[in-house]
DNA sequence: CTCTCTGCAAAACCTTTGCATGCAT
DNA sequence: ATGCATGCAAAGGTTTTGCAGAGAG
């Protein structure tokens, strides 16, 4: 999905915010990652497409963004944080600790237990944005990943 | 739970580091916080013990816990790590955004969604330590917290 | 006695902030 | 024309590293 799908460009004007170049490529690197993005990657990436894109834009354009609802921020395993296009629906994420995959989790699966979890204890848990780790069905097999 | 009921003195050796009193200090200061405790409350608390502790002694104790798997790292709701003792059976948390509760979750709720998705989708999860955010029975109820 | 760990200090790193100019509205 | 956003540079905070001496095994 690209950010032109999004309207974000409207969120930023109904919020007093102004649509620029730099932004739109900081969106743009966001996306590119297809799932969950570094701060790394999206510098890389947005300063592939212009060399002149300030480090501090990047981050106040990141803070916009996530202010805004626009982008959400994820932990990543390492304690590093991750950047990710926020979708219409909740949605949930596996990601292969050997291929590196990042494939949609189930949403009843997810549900199911949030459900269990507030029927058992009585705990209402408010699920934005589930990661786990693991490993695919493919890198799972016994050839190995991209056998 | 204190630190004297693992038997992390034996893992330290056993990996040919030493035993000493800064890591023993630092170890109590992450047992201290009872769940999940940040750096800043670890030399905090880890300072009142004995001031002239010192930082890097306290990052460096923390590298080894790590890596040993004494102490294992969450990710917090905001991008900070917490550290937590490990316990020797997988165990999830529930965290109360509201009066920061921390509750233990049953363990037969998760292991059934992680078996879920692996019959499902054939992803096997690695679930070491699940923590959910939400609300918990305390704070649901009308009155609010604590009534 | 040997080899690891500690404290100190400096370095490296990442993120934020101030300011004058540029640009979107 | 107005005022938010940008690039630059400098500051701020946190984590890591080098080193000589202290301490564990």
């Amino acid at each position: 999905m690209t950010h032109t799908t999004l309207n974000w460009e409207k969120t930023l004007a109904t919020a007093g915010k102004r649509v620029t170049r730099q932004r739109e490529i900081v969106l743009d690197a966001v996306c590119a990652g297809g799932g969950h993005t570094s701060i790394g990657d999206i510098v890389a990436r947005a300063k592939q497409v212009d060399a002149s894109i300030d480090l501090s834009t990047v981050y106040r354009a990141l803070k916009v963004f996530t202010e805004l609802g626009i982008v959400l921020t994820v932990p990543s395993g390492e304690g590093e944080q991750l950047y990710e296009i926020r979708h219409a629906t909740p949605h949930h994420h596996l990601v292969c600790k050997t291929c590196g995959a990042e494939l949609p989790l189930a949403t009843e699966i997810a549900d199911g237990m949030v459900k269990h979890i507030r029927e058992d204890q009585g705990f209402a848990v408010e699920l934005d944005h589930l990661v786990l780790w693991g490993t695919c069905s493919h890198c799972l097999a016994p050839e190995g990943p991209s056998a």
